[in-house]
DNA sequence: TATTAGCACTCATTAGTTTAGAGTGCTAAT
DNA sequence: ATTAGCACTCTAAACTAATGAGTGCTAATA
């Protein structure tokens, strides 16, 4: 028998840890020597796998629950999982043309896309999907408009290049005649045509105030509009989260704590919108496997959390899947699923990466449009 | 001994049902004939208790769940307690200030009331809070506008003669210069006005059509429009719904079932909405116990469901409490709270009927306001 | 005649015991 | 370097026994 090096019994290492995780998340019970020896392919005795699990365990890649018990994956297991032993597939043909279908249904508005998309990520990997909305103060502002409700209450639109329109109720303490209305209405809209909507909330309130000469009459019922304006654009970012009650089905949620936790997120979704704040500005990029380009030229952004890489509580024992998608070449929105620890990460990585596609083919339609 | 007519015996029935609610209320045990005879005030043996509780279940209104086990209230046992054997009183002025105080964030819309009202119900039960939004349709059109967004979209604005505004984005296929659209907005305004919304909606496509002769050129636009406004009509009633997870806390919720249909409850809101439609039509009063007039004149319209009696599967465990609020005297939403059959009913009747009290209270504000 | 004491009976709960089997780690043989 | 062999550990399941809370019935009682 020839002498092994050390990169041959890297390889098998690999190998026992892909076999170990596979299995693991087709049975959801920990993987025993035995079963590795007798159903992989690699023609190992128990024993000797064992003193690779042991190796593995030493590096903290598989755990067992107790002594009697086969190894589990840990965190730190799936992350290297992930990182080089998946193997990153294009999405099956037949759940493509499943996606396109159901991208069917007549969508009018972009909250139609967003509503429906997080639909699809959720009924197509069985677990949660959830879409945060295009943040507001990326886009430019086009124009504006003030509709009377009553004496102290208007409808503000805002309406930006791209076609996002805000809406929102805004009460002033002052009366407005309907001249000065006009008149502020048209000031704001001369004044920030191609600002960027952030710039509109940060510089609402200055600008007003610095006109001070010419428009004494209405400076305070103008600061007022203002002030108004800047508190709505201020809201979080809004979230789509579908199927959440998938989760609880799983067989790996037992503890009601998690369920209380779980709960917790749907009820205040905030949550989880900031806790996908991040993947804005650092986007770790995954590409997909050699071998398999994807159409679009463009590189998948797909991004993986594994419990405890999660910062947030409620996810401790969760998976999120995420990516982000554009809007006129920014990044405007993130978008995945959530799911158990335990989940075809291979599958889901490409259903994530193939519907942001979508999404992103989507919006530029929705661009075009304008 | 004197003997006993059948009225004294009837009493005694009634006091030992109320004790057994009472008991099992507040411990969540099943109540045993010797703890019945030791605690309360009747002086009778267990032996007697015992044959008070055999006719009681005879009756359905108390089960055991098993031989060795006390009594534990059924549904219609839980009923007769509501009906006649409850203790209605006003809500404790230390709750009363405490409610008041809540509301002394600053409410600017409807809206703000609405979801602050449900954190409220929510907060002092501590269970689960729930409030159906005004039912669009009951109000008066008032008038309303399109802002154009882009060349086939607008912002279309519906302000009802109580203040309440609508808004949603219409998509049109044929294109409209702004000279069409000034004229079919101001048409819909002039003849719409005064009319209920629901009769907006209804006849909207029907009037539009029978301009005919003079609207030729920019009917099929008019049509459009009338089609997308008559769909966003018929939207559901939002609802707002807080705290649901107090109730997964709750000792009386272990099956994992209950926690999936509670789920779906909180994920598919409407569920809920159409659950409670019922009250707007057919409402049967619950006035207050003699003794204590309400400060308000109009009566209380507390309505308690209980377990099976809500028709919604996800309900069966649960109690519904629930009132109705007025605007412009019509009656337009419903509120409430969700908690567990095992529950203190005089507390959370009489908190109910305060906060529908304070609902009507500021809305009739809102109302004053316009 | 209504009430109650007495008593046999039921059944959930808990603890304790045993057994089976899955899986490990170590050692010595190959 | 690999593996067979074996003692060891620990869980899960199944069985048993003891406890005790609560009932329903009957006969005695005020």
């Amino acid at each position: 028998m020839r002498a092994l090096n050390q990169e041959d019994l890297e390889e098998r290492k690999r190998k026992v840890l892909q076999f170990v995780i596979h299995e693991y998340i087709r049975t959801s019970n920990p993987v025993g020597s035995n079963a590795i020896s007798t159903v992989s392919s690699l023609g190992l005795s128990p024993a000797t796998i064992r003193n690779v699990l042991s190796e593995l365990e030493r590096e903290e890649c598989i755990t067992h629950p107790h002594t009697s018990a086969g190894r589990i994956p840990t965190d730190k297991g799936y992350r290297r999982y992930v990182d080089s032993l998946v193997d990153l597939q294009r999405l099956a043909i037949q759940e493509q043309t499943r996606i396109q279908s159901e991208y069917e249904t007549r969508i009018r508005e972009i909250e139609d896309l967003l509503l429906q998309t997080s639909k699809i990520l959720s009924s197509l990997s069985h677990y949660s999907g959830f879409v945060v909305a295009p943040k507001w103060e990326r886009h430019i502002f086009s124009h504006m408009d003030l509709i009377p409700v009553s004496s102290h209450r208007f409808l503000c639109a805002m309406i930006s290049e791209s076609g996002l329109a805000k809406h929102f109720i805004i009460t002033t303490r002052t009366e407005l005649p309907r001249e000065s209305l006009r008149k502020i209405v048209r000031m704001i809209n001369e004044s920030f045509h191609g600002f960027t909507l952030q710039e509109v909330k940060l510089q609402i309130t200055s600008r007003l105030e610095n006109l001070q000469e010419e428009w004494k009459d209405i400076l305070s019922m103008a600061k007022e509009i203002g002030q108004e304006i800047r508190r709505f654009s201020d809201a979080e970012n809004e979230l789509y989260l579908e199927g959440a009650g998938n989760i609880l089905s799983l067989p790996d949620f037992t503890n009601p704590h998690d369920f209380q936790n779980l709960f917790k997120m749907v009820e205040e979704k905030h949550i989880l919108s900031e806790l996908v704040g991040s993947d804005w500005d650092e986007v770790k990029t995954k590409p997909l496997a050699k071998g398999t380009p994807s159409k679009n030229k463009s590189r998948s952004r797909v991004k993986v959390r594994i419990g405890s890489e999660n910062k947030n509580r409620a996810l401790q024992n969760l998976s999120v899947i995420s990516s982000t998608y554009q809007l006129s070449d920014k990044t405007v929105g993130v978008l995945g699923i959530i799911g158990p620890k335990r989940m075809e990460y291979s599958k889901m990585i490409s259903l994530v990466d193939y519907v942001s596609r979508m999404m992103n083919h989507f919006l530029s339609e929705f661009d075009k449009d304008i």
